[in-house]
DNA sequence: CAATCAATATACTCACCAGTAGATAAAATA
DNA sequence: TATTTTATCTACTGGTGAGTATATTGATTG
């Protein structure tokens, strides 16, 4: 008798026929390779100056083939937006969750921070500036941007009261942070020779630490 | 006999005939207005949203007239962005020749630095990406915006070499430095509340001081 | 005074690009 | 098998904005 490893529902790994899940993943990896096409040329030539039918021929398709995904050209930078937003929305939550001192958890958070502003969508979310957005979504994304800023203002504060944290004009500090780590999103190149963890733990160590000597 | 006080050339503060210099006076002057003007507008909309015959409108006057006083709508960017980086190579030659340790001629610089960034062309000079200009602008930008740079630098390792700086990573510091400085370019609101001296203040201490407690 | 130059305007051209109409064909569903 | 749905295309519309052609007027110069 053969073994009864033939007899299980069916491999179909290369089939043809898709079920309907299948199919609604097939979808959403269409629209996900869309916004990566689709962040890298806003990254490369700024929102205005990227065209759809540049991102389309991009991928080797037609410009309504987008709106077949995807609403209009906001919509698409939107989303993009919002990916970069919910990876440093969750890294903070993983810092407020974590143990240590204040300045244990605001430094894990920093350097995560810096390493999502070197990649396609935390660049975007950096480089997107609020004049290009509708008045809608320009006050969801502040808000968005800003709940990232009270958490690591949160962070720093706590670091103040556990004595860790130097005692700090708070917000003057969360903004020295931001720009300080905000800033390799214009000029890191990721094609070249400086790895995003290094840069990251190189600016984050001389932010926290600053440039005055200690003795 | 009179004092010779009415014999002067002629006071004619008033006529309405100029006289060859005065009108040379007369259209730099309005050409400068033109830039003001436009990169007032950049600031706000960003180089591709803005147009020219809305900047012309801003002035009352229309876009022919912007041509006549400059070549094209690059030209009238590269004019903003030159001016901005004269100011901080301006600051920059001041704070080499000033006296003092490196790190108090570092400090001098950075608040002269941010406060630049804060101002119409300053600001202009930050949030223009290279992408926008032509390949020959952007490398002259390029090669001005390294010399503030390698000023920042100089002062960096000066500062290391007499002790009053910590020996720190000098490119990564100046790129820290430069974030934390040029993000107000970005968020500082010229009408709101926030002096830009005070701004700059806080931030340099900050930025210098670090996070991190000292004991 | 005639000829020229400077400063400005109106009214265009031309290119680009967001977004849409409508066709087609394949797959899914009834 | 007939009908609907999905994915995709080609070909368009409409608006915007850079840059130009050309006219006008007033001042400058020979």
């Amino acid at each position: 008798m053969p073994k009864s490893v033939a007899i299980t529902p069916a491999p179909a790994l290369t089939s043809p026929f898709r079920s309907k899940s299948e199919r609604e993943q097939d979808r959403a990896e269409k629209r996900e390779a869309v916004l990566l096409a689709a962040v890298r040329m806003f990254n490369a030539r700024g929102y205005h100056a990227a065209s759809l039918d540049d991102v389309a021929a991009s991928l080797g398709i037609s410009k309504p083939t987008i709106y077949h995904y995807l609403g209009n050209k906001e919509q698409v930078l939107v989303e993009c937006v919002n990916r970069g937003l919910s990876m440093l929305r969750e890294a903070a939550d993983v810092a407020a969750g974590a143990p240590g001192s204040g300045h244990d958890r605001l430094r894990a958070f920093l350097l995560r921070y810096a390493c999502i502003n070197m990649d396609d969508f935390g660049r975007c979310v950096i480089r997107t500036s609020e004049e290009v957005l509708s008045m809608d979504s320009a006050t969801r994304f502040r808000a968005r941007k800003r709940e990232i800023d009270e958490a690591v203002r949160g962070m720093i504060a706590q670091g103040i009261a556990d004595g860790s944290i130097a005692p700090v004009d708070v917000r003057f500090a969360s903004f020295a942070l931001a720009g300080a780590l905000n800033w390799p999103a214009r000029w890191h190149d990721p094609e070249g020779p400086l790895k995003p963890d290094e840069v990251a733990e190189k600016l984050v160590d001389i932010a926290l630490g600053g440039l005055t000597p200690r003795n």
